[in-house]
DNA sequence: TTGCCGGGTGTTACACTATATCAATTTTTG
DNA sequence: CAAAAATTGATATAGTGTAACACCCGGCAA
């Protein structure tokens, strides 16, 4: 269930179970799914891989919605914001949230030849961290780690 | 000596030691050290905090000696190649590494309010990091942890 | 009903970040 | 020294991200 990002599954299935999930956490917080914002969450999900903003663009326009990069940048904002989304700051790009309702630290295994980014919790153990920033005297509010390397897939076939 | 970036310390000192360490290096090495790339680590070093590309062009340009883009990249590539600083990826910018020779998971603990950087080792650990490759099947080459927040100075000073 | 107010969208224009390319120069090597 | 490799100079361009303003459409108060 954590690295499905890397093996085989029954992706439509994956799609529809999240967008329902994602639907019920909007009813819920009253926040508003509008097409757009769908549709670019649902461009994440079929891909099941970083996506640039401009890569959103380029596909809105190939299925005859064409739109300018603030269109973009706002589904965009509004996605990471309620924590459906996430950047991924090394590639300049976006992925699908795996697990809504996570904790703060994710990891991000970023595939260094296909650009398939997989999230997964708990590596970065909370009391190390919260050590780390009390030594500094830092105060954290957010973490993630974004670790590079190659996937499975690309690994045996090269 | 961990965390001295939010702490008061002989800066010039600090400049000055770090400076003979890497040239230290760069001469086992067998590594140049050309004026640009010395100028631009002593730039990292003496701000003491992450820079930007264009804020080092502006500071060459300030200091009488006005350079292009690529100038600036590829100093900063040859320091982040051999481990004389980092980018960070959240700031689209680059700060010295404070402890060249360290292992490859450093956190950065970033200051939301002053872009300070801090340089922790540690946080995270090779086991979980290992544990949770092994698991999706991944092969890890490098990660990092970026941790945004308050650093003291600001939290103490509004 | 009417008018306001808020969030969302459409659009233009622009700012910031980064790289490709080729020529000129310096340094290293044989 | 001559050839090869690395570094720098300079121009142009690609890629990423925002500011700003007009428009629309919903709810809501006068
Ligand atoms: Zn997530
Ligand atoms: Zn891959
Ligand atoms: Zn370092
Ligand atoms: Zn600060």
């Amino acid at each position: 269930m954590a690295s499905f990002g890397f093996r085989g599954h029954d992706h439509t299935a994956c799609v529809a179970d999240r967008m329902a999930a994602v639907e019920a956490q909007c009813a819920e917080k009253k926040l508003q799914l509008t097409p757009i914002r769908r549709r670019v969450l649902e461009l994440l999900l079929e891909h099941h891989k970083a996506l640039g903003a401009y890569d959103i663009l380029k596909a809105l326009e190939a299925e005859g919605r064409p739109a300018q990069p603030p269109v973009a940048y706002r589904a965009l904002d509004f996605l990471t914001t309620h924590g459906f989304a996430h950047k991924i700051e090394r590639l300049n790009a976006f992925v699908a949230c795996s697990d809504p309702g996570h904790g703060h630290a994710p990891t991000f295994l970023i595939c260094r030849d296909c650009n398939t980014v997989a999230e997964e919790p708990g590596t970065l153990s909370r009391e190390a961290l919260a050590e780390t920033a009390n030594l500094a005297g830092f105060q954290i509010e957010k973490a993630v780690v974004e670790a590079e390397g190659v996937c499975p897939l690309c690994r045996d076939e090269p």
